[in-house]
DNA sequence: CCAATTCCTACCGGGCTGATAGAGATTATG
DNA sequence: CATAATCTCTATCAGCCCGGTAGGAATTGG
């Protein structure tokens, strides 16, 4: 399960994306209702990892720090929930042998945990704020089959 | 992130998986260094479950309730840490429309989930206990790697 | 100067996590 | 039958995290 501040966060960076312009932190608050306080500290934690940019006093706001392209889902979810792994152990952003796991080369269920993280990043690391805005929302499972067998 | 107890309660089942026999939970919690008192909630949530079944009285203990090949690492995960799928909208064992989400037909972020989803579920319904113990670690690895492009 | 905005830090209630505790039910064995 | 080993049930607990609120300080356009 994704916190609620990472949908939050994705929403405030897919209507930047939409918009394709700086807009504030009320702006995007009204319209993804979002409560504004709340993604006061969500932006500031984006900009904190360098996927957005801001600028202050009136007509400032916030706006992305590259093209929608070249942001990927993976990259927001990272900055707000931290690793994708289901453990530390296989995380690789944030690797850490699992306390309680006698060794982790041992470790019996640490070959499922590696194989879910690299699918998943896969993924997710595939999709752009770009290709969530403007998609027949059939893409994905398509291009999901693909590999499919089994 | 999944939670201590699940990977105890794995841990747990793969014992059973070995030794193909009754254990008594004082003695899978010592071999798993796994909190005794912990791992008897975790036995009985498996067995709610329908993973497991127990026999009281000395020489009493748990063992699984069908082959090993049987019992999918997704199964264990669901019976402790519920759906698998990273928000409620996106799963089909609990679905529930995400709160704060203004329309789950419109949503910008759910064909990411539900692909998620697809995919970690396909993996983990596909690796059994059996598969866990008796496995060249490699194997899961190459597994991925048939599908991967791009 | 003034107003709109971002920035920073602190706080807080409620729920979940990872346990621990202890008493009760069941059953093999002497 | 008595005993001891085991599972079963329920309650309790401290600590952390999540979602959110609050208030002010800094910046900047008009
Ligand atoms: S080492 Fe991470 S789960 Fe066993
Ligand atoms: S509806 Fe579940 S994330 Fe938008």
């Amino acid at each position: 399960m994704l916190s609620q501040k990472a949908r939050y966060a994705l929403n405030a960076a897919l209507y930047l994306a939409r918009k394709n312009d700086s807009a504030s932190i009320t702006a995007i608050a009204a319209d993804r209702e979002i409560p504004r306080k709340f993604l006061e500290q969500i932006m500031l934690q984006m900009k904190a990892a360098g996927l957005v940019r801001s600028r202050r006093g009136p007509t400032g706001g916030y706006y992305l720090a590259s093209a929608p392209e070249t942001i990927t889902f993976a990259a927001v979810l990272r900055c707000i929930d931290g690793p994708l792994a289901l453990a530390p152990c296989a995380s690789f952003t944030a690797y850490e042998p699992c306390s309680s796991c006698k060794s982790v080369t041992s470790c019996e269920i640490r070959p499922m945990l590696l194989a879910v993280r690299d699918t998943t990043v896969l993924l997710l690391e595939g999709i752009s704020l770009a290709a969530a805005v403007a998609e027949p929302p059939s893409m994905l499972s398509e291009e999901k089959r693909a590999g499919g067998s089994a």
